[in-house]
DNA sequence: TGGATTTGCCTAAAGATATTAGGCAACTGC
DNA sequence: GCAGTTGCCTAATATCTTTAGGCAAATCCA
């Protein structure tokens, strides 16, 4: 009986990369276990339950995700900071599907507000510095662009803009110009 | 054994309530089969499989997505039209959650190609004629407006935007506002 | 170094879901 | 009222989740 080492960190990281592989729905306990070439019980030593296995991912995402945004706005601001952050999205969405999805988990409200949602929340305020709204716009402001990033790409993601003209590159472009124009120019109530 | 008359259609609607009181996620052949006090294996009579059963309800959601952003476009036209439509989306999300969720699952392109969605779209469009934009501008703001509707109303239901001011309802407002400027003032390339 | 303890993976088992095959009873049509 | 069709059933298999309890390997420590 070889001991193959299995930690709740090489189990969450392995499912992050399974679902990147198969999609995140189909990462499952016993999908992992065989993964390491061991019985599905072993994992629940590591584990409580499935729900952690795919906590676990979507919390790694997340991170992942603040990481990448936190290095794309060093020494940007303004609308190069915008773009910048919203290609992090685009581009860990692209990259990463099956975690891009689990970072869609719904959390219960303790975990949420451990995770690095905190992080994005605070990274998207740092990009309105560079605009000149002041609350309680800037909170709109924090929702509309996360709708945005987030709208666009799960509707891209799920093919919404494939095979139909223009090419989605070139809507992200003039959305995030619009963006831009939207945030210099926020109207008065 | 007396018959309870199943049906694809019964069955279907069925799903979407279990969908709106349980969750979409927890809509499954066996839970549909409790629901009408019969056996698992009778409803493989009706449904090709599970997977029908969950793209059945979501060809539904879209048909009644879709209706009633028709009903709403009636008669209106710039921002009002914009407004009513946007808040198709975001009350349907409320009232019918499960169905909503339904609504965003994947559909292959042919089935994506008859379904409601292309409604959508076209309603989208028809919204847009109150805004003086030619293509490609107006496809790349059918995708804006889809994005901020759908990116709004699925973190608002994941509770992003509870238990911290100001209101989504307020935000909710001024977003439409902001599109409805950005609209009307689309940045040039 | 060797024994005691902890820890890791295993076997076994039960419960839930999905799906298929084949059967009998209840409707339907005439 | 009979023949044929249809609808729901029993039975069986496969997969996934989860718990309980066991043995062996790793680790600790004298």
């Amino acid at each position: 009986m070889v001991r193959v080492g299995l930690t709740r960190e090489r189990l969450i990281r392995a499912g992050a990369e399974l679902a990147d592989e198969v999609g995140f729905d189909k990462v499952t306990v016993s999908a992992l276990a065989r993964q390491f070439d061991v019985k599905v019980a072993s994992l629940y030593s590591h584990l409580r339950n499935s729900q952690e296995l795919k906590t676990g991912i979507a919390l790694l995402a997340l991170e992942e995700l603040a990481d990448r945004g936190a290095a794309a706005l060093a020494g940007r601001a303004g609308k190069d900071a915008l773009a910048a952050f919203a290609n992090v999205y685009r581009d860990y969405a692209r990259e990463h599907p099956g975690r891009y999805a689990a970072a869609q988990l719904p959390l219960d409200p303790e975990t949420a507000a451990a995770s690095a949602g905190v992080r994005h929340a605070q990274m998207t305020r740092a990009i309105l510095r560079g605009y000149d709204l002041t609350e309680p716009d800037q909170t709109h402001a924090v929702r509309l662009l996360g709708s945005v990033f987030h709208g666009y790409v799960s509707l891209e993601m799920q093919g919404g803009f494939s095979h139909s003209a223009p090419e989605s590159q070139e809507s992200w472009s003039r959305i995030l110009d619009s963006l831009d124009a939207t945030l210099r120019n926020w109207p008065a109530p």
